[in-house]
DNA sequence: CGGGTTTGACCTGCGC
DNA sequence: GCGCAGGTCAAACCCG
C-alpha cells in the first residue's frame, strides 16, 4: 500500500539502499547517520531531507507549501489529489546524479524558471514500479543537487540484493559452526 | 537491436 | 479567457 507511510519513515526497499550498503556507492554520504540524526542543518556531502508530501524546496533554499496535487495519467495533467509520499534530497555533489541503487530512466527535463539549471525527470525502469525523482542543480549553489523522490519502490533494490547476497552466503556458511 | 537519452510539442492547473 | 509554468509524451537519436 503505497503512501501509508508518515513522513521520515522508510522501509528498506523506500531507502536509497545501495547507497547505504553498497561499497561501490558514493562513499561521502552517510545514510546511517542521515536516517538516525533526521532532518537536520546540511552539512558538506550528507544529503538533507527537505520535504515530505507538501512541501517542496523553494529557489531560495526555504521550504514552502506546493499543494498535494500529482499528476493524471494524461499529459502534463494535474489532479488534486495527495497521498503519494514525496521526499528529497539535499546533496552536495558534483555530480547530478546520486546513485541510490536503483535504475532509472530520464523522461523528460524542462528549464526552470529562476534556475539557470534544468529539471531532471526521472522514472524506475521496473515494470510494476512508477517510483518518479526529479534532479535539479540549485542555481544559488551550485554546489547543491535537489533531488525529490515521488513513490515507493514496489521491489527489492538491485544493487542492494547483489551486496547481501553474497554476505547472506557468508553468514549462513559460518552459522554451521 | 535493445535500452537509454534528448528535445520539441503537447497538456493542464493556476494566477491574473 | 489568456498566458505562463511545470510535467509528460514520443519520435529521433545515440551507444554498447
Amino acid at each position: 500500500m503505497e503512501g501509508q507511510n508518515p513522513p521520515f519513515l522508510f522501509t528498506p526497499s523506500q531507502l536509497p539502499s545501495s547507497s547505504l550498503m553498497h561499497p561501490t556507492s558514493d562513499p561521502e554520504i552517510d545514510w546511517v547517520s542521515l536516517l538516525s540524526a533526521g532532518p537536520s542543518g546540511l552539512t558538506d556531502n550528507m544529503p538533507m531531507m527537505m520535504e515530505s508530501c507538501s512541501t517542496v524546496l523553494s529557489e531560495n533554499g526555504s521550504l514552502e507549501e506546493k499543494g498535494n496535487n500529482i499528476k493524471d495519467k494524461r499529459r502534463g495533467g494535474r489532479i488534486k489529489r495527495t497521498t503519494r509520499p514525496r521526499f528529497a534530497f539535499q546533496t552536495r555533489s558534483a555530480d547530478d546524479i546520486l546513485d541510490d541503487g536503483y535504475r532509472w530512466r530520464k523522461y523528460g527535463q524542462k528549464a526552470v524558471k529562476n534556475s539557470i539549471y534544468p529539471r531532471s525527470y526521472y522514472r524506475c525502469t521496473h515494470h510494476t514500479c512508477n517510483v518518479k525523482k526529479q534532479v535539479q542543480r540549485l542555481s544559488k549553489d551550485t554546489s547543491i543537487v535537489v533531488t525529490t523522490y515521488e513513490g515507493i519502490h514496489n521491489h527489492p533494490c538491485e544493487k542492494l540484493m547483489e551486496t547481501l547476497t553474497p554476505l547472506l552466503k557468508q553468514m549462513q556458511f559460518l552459522s554451521r559452526f
